[in-house]
DNA sequence: GTAGGGTTAG
C-alpha cells in the first residue's frame, strides 16, 4: 500500500462492507466476493477475523477449493475459520479432508462449537456411529454439548439401527445439561423417538408413546414440532392419530399437511390424499410445490388421469411465475403421471418440453419404458442419459432381467461397479433376477452371500427376489429359508413362496401357504391366483384348482383374465379332462388366445390326444407362427406315438419356415460342480461318453427287471434318429451321466429346461429308486423332484 | 463458525 492510508482503518471499512454480507443469505455472496476482488485491487492483505468471513463466502458459494487456499495462507488459523472449513467439507460430502482438518488442530484450540460441526458433518454423511464416538470424546475432554450438539447428535442417532438405549441415554444427559426445556433439542428428542418407533427392532408403541408425551409437555412448540411429531405418526403407518393431532392444530402449516398427504398416498389412500388437497384449498394453506406434486402422483397411483389434468390445470391458472424448482418437480410429477396412465409418448413429449430436467426426469421416462417393455428404447436412452444415478441402473437392471435379458443385466450390474456405483438393495434384486432368468444358480448364491456381507440381507426387495431365483434353479428349499428369515413380507413375498411351492411340485404345501396368507389377513390379488392355479395344476389338484378359480371370481372379485384361464386349460388338459377343458373354452367371454391353445397343446402331448393337439397346434401356428414352442411339443406329441413320419414333417416345417433349433445345450449340478454338456450339430465327445453310460443303464435297468414302457431314450437312438435324439436328449444323458460317475448321496440337478414326457417321468422315478439319490429336474418353469421311487407331483403324470 | 420438518424416479 503506498498510499498514506492507515492499514487499520481500510481493514475497518472493508469489515463494515463485509457486515452487510449475511452468511445465510445466498443473494449476498457476489457481493462478497466483489469486496474481496476490491481487496486484491487494492493490495490489501485481509487477515483474521475478514479473512475468516471470505473463507465462510466461499465456502457457501460452493468455491471450497478456492476457500482452502486462502486457508492455507494464514501461518495459524484460527478455530473460526477452522469450523467454517470442516462444514463445508462435510456438506460437500467430502470427510476424509474434514477430518484431516479437525485431526490437525491441537485440543487447547477446540470448543465446543467446533466438535459440532465435525459432529454433523458425520451425521450428515450418514454416520451416525462416528458422530456418536466424537460425541463421546468431546465429553471425554470435557467440553459441554449445547443445544446445536444435542439437536445434532440426535440427528445422528436417528441413523442408527438398534438406538433405543442411546435415546434414553441422551434424554437423561439433555435433561441434566439444563436444555430439556429448548424447543429446538425437545423437537430432535421427539424426532429420534419417532424414529426409533419405527425400527424393526423396537417395539414402536412404546417408542411413540415417549414421543407423545414430550409433545404433550412442551413448553413450547414451534412449526417444526408439529411438523416431526406429525410426520412421525404418518411414517408409523399410524395415519389416524397422525390426522388427529392435524386437525388439532391451529397453524396454517402446510408442510405439515404435505406429510398428511404423502402418507395417504403412500398408503394407497387416494381419495382421503384428494379430500386433504381440497380441505387445504378451501382453508386457504398455502399449496406450493410439494403439495402438487403429492396430489399428482396420488393420482397418477390411482390411475385418475383426469383429476391429475385438473390439478395440472388449476397449477398453470394459480402459480403465475413459477420458480424452477417448482416447476421441475412439479413436471417430475406430471411425467409419471402420464406414463403411469398409459401415455408414454405424452409424458416423452413433457420431458422434452422441460427447461430443466435432472435425475427423477431422466429415471422416470427410463421406468416408463422398462415398464410398458419398450426395452430397445430404455437401452438407448440409457446411453443417451447425460449423468446416470444408481436408481438409473437399477431400473435399467431389473427391466433388462424382468424382461428376459438375464446375460445384459448381469453385464451392466458389473458395469456399475466397474464405474464405481456401489449397489443398493434394489440393485441386487435386479441380478439376482437375473440369475433366476438364466437359472445361473452358483452366481446367485454369491451375490446372495455379497448381500449379507453388506448388510442388505432384510431387504424386501432382494429377499422376494431370492425367493424366486431359488426357486427357477432348483432349490426351493433355499427359497423357503430366505422366506422364513424376511423381517417383513408383502403380498410379493407370499406371491413369490407360493410360486416357487407350486413349481416343485409341492401344491398342497403352496396351497396351505396360502391359507396362511388369507389368516393374515392379506388380500390375495390376480397374481396371487395365478400362482396358486400353476400350483394346482402342476400337482394335479382338478378339484382343488376349479375350486380356487371360482372364488376369485365369487368371493374376491377378479375378473380372469386369458392367463388365469390358460392356467385353468393346463390344469384340464394336464389331468386329461378335455371335455371339461373344452366347456371352458366355450364359455369364456373371449376368443382364446395363443397362451390358452398352447396350454390345451401341452396337455394334448402328454395325453396323446393327437386330434385336439393337432387342432390347438393349427391355431397356434396362425397367431404365431415363428414361436418354436409350438413345433417342439408337436413333434413330441408324434415322437411318442412313434409318428415318424410325421415328426420329420414338423422338422420341415421348421426348416421352411426358418425356425432355427437352438444348439442343445444343459448343465448339471452335484455338489456345487456344474457340469456341461454341449451339443451342437456334431456330438460333442463327453456327450457321446454319456450315450455309452446310458446303453450300459439300460442294460442294467432291465437286468433288474425294468422295462421302459415303449421307449424312454431308446426308441429316439435308433438309426436315423439317433443324431437328433442325442440333441433333444442332452440334458437327460447329462443326468444319467451324474447319476453313474458322481459320489452318491448328493442331489443331482439340472438346470436346463427339460421337456419331460411320461416316459422319461417314469424312468426318473425309477432312477432315483436304483441309484438313492435325489434328482431335481426342470421342466420349463417347473421342477419335478424325484425321490425314492417318487416324484414331487405325485401320481400325476 | 455449528442443528432441526414435507415432494417427484424403482
Amino acid at each position: 500500500m503506498s498510499n498514506a492510508l492507515d492499514v487499520r482503518t481500510v481493514a475497518n471499512r472493508y469489515a463494515t462492507l463485509l457486515q452487510l454480507c449475511r452468511s445465510r443469505n445466498p443473494t449476498s455472496y457476489p457481493l462478497a466476493q466483489t469486496i474481496h476482488a476490491h481487496m486484491i485491487a487494492f493490495g490489501f492483505k485481509p487477515r483474521g477475523h475478514i479473512l475468516n468471513r471470505l473463507i465462510d463466502f466461499y465456502c457457501k458459494s460452493s468455491n471450497i477449493a478456492y476457500a482452502r487456499h486462502l486457508f492455507d495462507e494464514i501461518p495459524e488459523p484460527d478455530i473460526v475459520a477452522r469450523t467454517t472449513l470442516i462444514a463445508a467439507y462435510s456438506a460437500a460430502g467430502n470427510l476424509k479432508l474434514a477430518r484431516e482438518v479437525f485431526g490437525g488442530t491441537p485440543l487447547s484450540m477446540r470448543d465446543t462449537v467446533f466438535y459440532n460441526a465435525m459432529i454433523t458433518g458425520y451425521s450428515h454423511n450418514n454416520d451416525g456411529h462416528a458422530a456418536m464416538e466424537l460425541f463421546r470424546d468431546m465429553r471425554r475432554e470435557a467440553f459441554r454439548p449445547d443445544n446445536f450438539t444435542f439437536t445434532s447428535v440426535l440427528g445422528a442417532l436417528a441413523l442408527i439401527a438398534d438406538q433405543k438405549k442411546q435415546c434414553q441415554q441422551i434424554h437423561g444427559a439433555v435433561l441434566k445439561s439444563g436444555t430439556g426445556f429448548v424447543t429446538s433439542v425437545l423437537n430432535a428428542l421427539i424426532s429420534v423417538y419417532v424414529k426409533c418407533a419405527s425400527s424393526p427392532l423396537e417395539s414402536s408403541s412404546s417408542l411413540l408413546g415417549a414421543a407423545k408425551k414430550l409433545f404433550d409437555e412442551m413448553p413450547e412448540r414451534d412449526e417444526l414440532t408439529w411438523t416431526t411429531i406429525i410426520t412421525g405418526y404418518v411414517r408409523n403407518d399410524d395415519l389416524a392419530t397422525a390426522r388427529g393431532i392435524l386437525d388439532g392444530m391451529t397453524e396454517k402449516l402446510e408442510v405439515a399437511w404435505n406429510a398428511m398427504i404423502s402418507g395417504y398416498v403412500h398408503r394407497g389412500f387416494i381419495q382421503e390424499a384428494l379430500e386433504m388437497f381440497r380441505k387445504m384449498h378451501m382453508m386457504g394453506i398455502r399449496l406450493d410445490e410439494f403439495t402438487y406434486t403429492s396430489v399428482i402422483s396420488a393420482c397418477a397411483n390411482g390411475g385418475l388421469f383426469k383429476h391429475g389434468k385438473q390439478v395440472h390445470a388449476y397449477i398453470l391458472r394459480t402459480e403465475r411465475k413459477p420458480e424452477p424448482d417448482f416447476s421441475l418437480s412439479v413436471n417430475n410429477a406430471l411425467v409419471t403421471l402420464y406414463w403411469k396412465c398409459g401415455k408414454v409418448d405424452e409424458a416423452r413429449e413433457i420431458f422434452n418440453a422441460m427447461p430443466v430436467r435432472d435425475f427423477v426426469s431422466w429415471n422416470a421416462i427410463l421406468s416408463a419404458y422398462v415398464n410398458v417393455g419398450r426395452i430397445e428404447e430404455a437401452k438407448s436412452f440409457f446411453k443417451e442419459m447425460p449423468e446416470r444415478n444408481i436408481l438409473s441402473w437399477t431400473v435399467m437392471i431389473s427391466g433388462l432381467a424382468q424382461n428376459g435379458f438375464g446375460e445384459e443385466g448381469l453385464k451392466l450390474f458389473n458395469q456399475m461397479r466397474m464405474e464405481g456405483f456401489e449397489p443398493c438393495d434394489y440393485a441386487f434384486a435386479g441380478a439376482i433376477t437375473s440369475c433366476a432368468v438364466l437359472g445361473a444358480l452358483e452366481h446367485g448364491r454369491q451375490l446372495h452371500a455379497q448381500l449379507v456381507q453388506l448388510g442388505h440381507d432384510s431387504s424386501l426387495s432382494a429377499g422376494n427376489a431370492l425367493i424366486t431365483m431359488y426357486a427357477r434353479c432348483g432349490v426351493v428349499e433355499a427359497s423357503n429359508c430366505v422366506f422364513l428369515t424376511m423381517p417383513y413380507l408383502d403380498s410379493v413375498s407370499w406371491n413369490a413362496m407360493i410360486a416357487a411351492l407350486g413349481q416343485h411340485g409341492h401344491g398342497l404345501q403352496a396351497i396351505k401357504l396360502f391359507e396362511e396368507m388369507l389368516k393374515e389377513d392379506l388380500v390375495p390379488d390376480r397374481i396371487t391366483f395365478l400362482t396358486v392355479l400353476s400350483a394346482c395344476s402342476h400337482a394335479g389338484l382338478v378339484k382343488e384348482g376349479r375350486h380356487y378359480f371360482d372364488s376369485m371370481c365369487g368371493f374376491y372379485g377378479i375378473t380372469p383374465g386369458e392367463d388365469h384361464y390358460a392356467r385353468l386349460i393346463d390344469l384340464l388338459g394336464r389331468a386329461g379332462k378335455f371335455s371339461e377343458a373344452k366347456d371352458v373354452l366355450k364359455s369364456m367371454p373371449f376368443e382364446p388366445g395363443a397362451a390358452i391353445w398352447e396350454a390345451l397343446l401341452a396337455g394334448c402331448r402328454i395325453h396323446g390326444n393327437m386330434e385336439l393337439g393337432i387342432q390347438a397346434a393349427e391355431q397356434l401356428f396362425e397367431l404365431m407362427p415363428q414361436h418354436d414352442g409350438t413345433y417342439v411339443l408337436l413333434s413330441n406329441m408324434y415322437a411318442t406315438a412313434g409318428r415318424w413320419n410325421d415328426v420329420a414333417k414338423v422338422r420341415k416345417l421348421m426348416r421352411d419356415r426358418g425356425i432355427k433349433k437352438e444348439p442343445g445345450c444343459s448343465w448339471v449340478e452335484v455338489e456345487n460342480k456344474v457340469h456341461v454338456f454341449l451339443v451342437d450339430d456334431t456330438v460333442h465327445h463327453e456327450v457321446q461318453a454319456v450315450y455309452n453310460h446310458l446303453e450300459q443303464l439300460v442294460l442294467e435297468m432291465r437286468k433288474l427287471g425294468y422295462v421302459p414302457d415303449t421307449k424312454f431314450v431308446l426308441h429316439d437312438m435308433e438309426n436315423e434318429h439317433k443324431e437328433s435324439a442325442l440333441s433333444t436328449h442332452s440334458e437327460k444323458l447329462a443326468v444319467v451321466f451324474g447319476l453313474m460317475k458322481l459320489p452318491l448321496g448328493a442331489t443331482i440337478r439340472v438346470f436346463k429346461n427339460l421337456r419331460i414326457c411320461g416316459d422319461c417321468h417314469n424312468a426318473f422315478k425309477y432312477m432315483s429308486k436304483v441309484v438313492g439319490r435325489e434328482i431335481v429336474v426342470r421342466d420349463g418353469k417347473r421342477f419335478h423332484h424325484f425321490r425314492n421311487g417318487e416324484c414331487s407331483c405325485g401320481n400325476y403324470w
